[in-house]
DNA sequence: ATTGCTATTGATAAAAGTTGCAATAAGGAG
DNA sequence: CTCCTTATTGCAACTTTTATCAATAGCAAT
């Protein structure tokens, strides 16, 4: 967690404050990976942290874009550090997951940005699908 | 709703039942066009509906592909009809919503195809972005 | 160091969404 | 039309997420 003084300044400029909380989820996130915020919590209550401060923060991070937000198509949220951001390609019969490399999505992005005038952010999409074993195995 | 009977014996071929409770949701999704959980309950409960039927319902029937489901980025999730889908674009500045056609993502999903091995169904996908207007206000 | 402003948190309650199980009812078979 | 199987529903408890508000604690300024 290297990056932290620079969150730190990054956040005081937008008139924030970093807190402990903050850091914990931030730690939890760099050591789990990707995670719910019902897994985020489970890693820091100890802290004596609140479910309400979990949520409240991830939601600020996010905000704030430091967390992405990854959503797994079942309406429950996972978040990253977006430095390590990427989506997701699930398949809907067993589960098997693959990351997506953002670059994949790049030109259908700015097709999208030309006809529509929008800016566009991508976020974290998750895509589903059936994957090479799957489809050999419904044959 | 002329599509009824033939969504009837989809289901029946594949060992299910329509109920009065799925032909509501149907109908409600069919007026309404685009509605959260709690939308539908709305229009639904005075029949006796239970919240747990609705969302045990609306999952089901996306899961057999009659509805699609939109993911509104913040964890909560829209239903439509799987024949009016479409994807959404959303101004995060202003809230703005755009339509975007199916067809535009096309070339990106038959590249991850190729690049993955999967059969991609893209579902429904929700962009963000800065719409035209806010995009000159900002400067 | 101390002070003051106010962003942030914890506590609490409410809302939204999920699960297990017994009772009900869709619809195929006789 | 009646029976039987079992998919589906309602009920109720439970988990997850959001909202409110008073108390706390960053941090800029003195």
């Amino acid at each position: 967690m290297s990056c932290i003084p620079q969150l730190t300044r990054t956040l005081r400029a937008r008139g924030y404050r970093m807190t402990p909380q903050r850091l914990s989820i931030l730690q939890a996130l760099h050591d789990g990976g990707h995670l719910s915020p019902t897994q985020i919590y489970e890693r820091v209550h100890q802290t004596g942290m609140t479910e309400a401060t979990v949520y409240r923060t991830l939601e600020f991070l996010a905000g704030n874009g430091i967390l992405s937000v990854a959503d797994r198509g079942n309406g429950h949220l996972a978040y990253e550090l977006s430095s390590e951001a990427h989506h997701h390609l699930i398949c809907r019969n067993c589960g098997a997951q693959m990351a997506i490399e953002p670059a994949m999505l790049a030109s259908a992005i700015r097709l999208m940005e030309s006809k529509t005038g929008y800016q566009i952010s991508a976020g974290h999409l998750t895509f589903f699908g059936l994957c090479q074993d799957c489809q050999s195995r419904s044959q």
